[in-house]
DNA sequence: CGAATCGTTGAGGTCGCTCAATCATAGTGG
DNA sequence: CCACTATGATTGAGCGACCTCAACGATTCG
């Protein structure tokens, strides 16, 4: 499934964010640090974040998740490529979720607290740690009010058209087509949806002519109808 | 309604945030900006978010809300004294919410662009304002999961925990006795639940001898018994 | 081949929704 | 003082979206 998605459906595709270059390029010396792969399915449980853990994910899918006493699942947001990892690790509270690979995938740790970074990093640096907590923000408020008010074929095209617009800006595909290394189950555990119900879900969408997910791809056959439907506007991605 | 939360529960409890205090005390010139005050019902949409609006809420209680084509609305968050308000208002992204005031309140405004804050302002103050998105963030993901994974009686319990802690931090209230100046359908709207539902919700709540609300104000029988119902655990609010 | 994972479909149950009515309280104007 | 209205809480009845349990097919891998 790794393989899919490094290789083949974008095949000389950017691996690495814009977001990083932006932070590297300002950076003294470069991008101090330390760059460490990660197998696919590798958890760090939430318990385990060191300070020095703040970084960035630089190639791979990631997923934010909490697992309740009965050991249901909630993905609170699927890290990308560029996106911040543990952003405030260090400022006295618990990260508050595991983090999971779901693919191979690489992160740059800063090897630094946080707060030494705010404070001695490049003005740069600030501006862009606070885009990065803005958005991861107004990501997750999305989707609360996706699960909160949205029906479940809603709440699905919306992700799946975020998923493609968050991609589409770090060189990821088009916005309409893309690699989704997540199986029914992870969707499901994001949407706050049993899985075989978004199976369902996801065949009422197909029939419709709306958009084909299958074999770790993502198809969208008509942006426009699913926008409408999820009422999806892509301006909290900035 | 304002009358009873501003005077008759808390008589002589502090109207102002232990976090404001922190941000005035190292500002230099003390705490530089206007300061307003709104009835109860306006309204800021999210279209007028202009740049100078991030502040901070001084008194009263606010919530992040979104309204959908059919009307249908999630409350993000509320917003207490001492909470940030539009925190990235200026960085190139929409804010995402509007701002309902659900109480008189009163906001102070720092007047400039967020990012002079943060770069020209005190180190604590940078600190402070990561500290505050980061909390924010925090309390959307947990609110995220309620919605996403527990069921009606355990979103409902967590929801009353997590205000009676968060309020008990700024010096209103022990944590199990508080005003709250919301309606039950207000109290639906964070939740995810229809006004109904959730009165049904609260009745049996009320007869398991765990947690009553009424006359704005919520009052915590059985805290423990609550915490183990809602696996609620306050670490997340620092 | 056996085991594991994932996707797919059926059947039935339930949690939470919608529609509708009633009651309590407070405010308003006559 | 009393209609009249508006808002919010409460309860009943019926329904539907989504869940759970169960089975089966497809694919991959050792």
């Amino acid at each position: 499934m790794t393989t899919q998605i490094e290789g083949s459906v974008f095949p000389g595709g950017p691996r690495t964010a814009d977001g990083l270059r932006e932070i590297g390029g300002d950076w003294p010396g470069g991008l101090p640090g330390r760059t460490r792969s990660y197998a696919t399915g590798t958890m760090i449980a939430r318990e385990n974040w060191a300070e020095r853990q703040t970084g960035v994910l630089l190639s791979g899918w990631a997923a934010a998740s909490r697992t309740l006493a009965d050991g249901k699942i909630q993905i609170i947001d699927f890290r990308l490529p560029g996106d911040l990892i543990n952003a405030c690790g260090d400022l006295g509270r618990a990260t508050g979720s595991d983090l999971i690979m779901l693919t191979e995938a690489t992160i740059h740790d800063f090897m630094r607290p946080v707060d030494a970074l705010l404070h001695q990093g490049p003005p740069r640096f600030r501006t862009m740690l606070l885009c990065a907590l803005s958005r991861d923000e107004a990501i997750i408020a999305e989707r609360l009010v996706s699960i909160g008010r949205r029906d479940a074929t809603a709440r699905t095209a919306h992700l799946l058209l975020e998923l493609g617009a968050r991609l589409r800006r770090i060189g990821l595909g088009d916005g309409t087509r893309f690699a989704c290394p997540l199986t029914q189950t992870m969707l499901a555990d994001a949407l706050g949806l049993s899985g075989i119900h978004l199976n369902r879900v996801l065949r009422r969408l197909r029939e419709r002519g709306l958009v084909r997910f299958h074999d770790a791809l993502v198809e969208i056959d008509d942006i426009d109808g699913l926008a409408a439907l999820a009422e999806f506007d892509g301006a909290y991605l900035e």
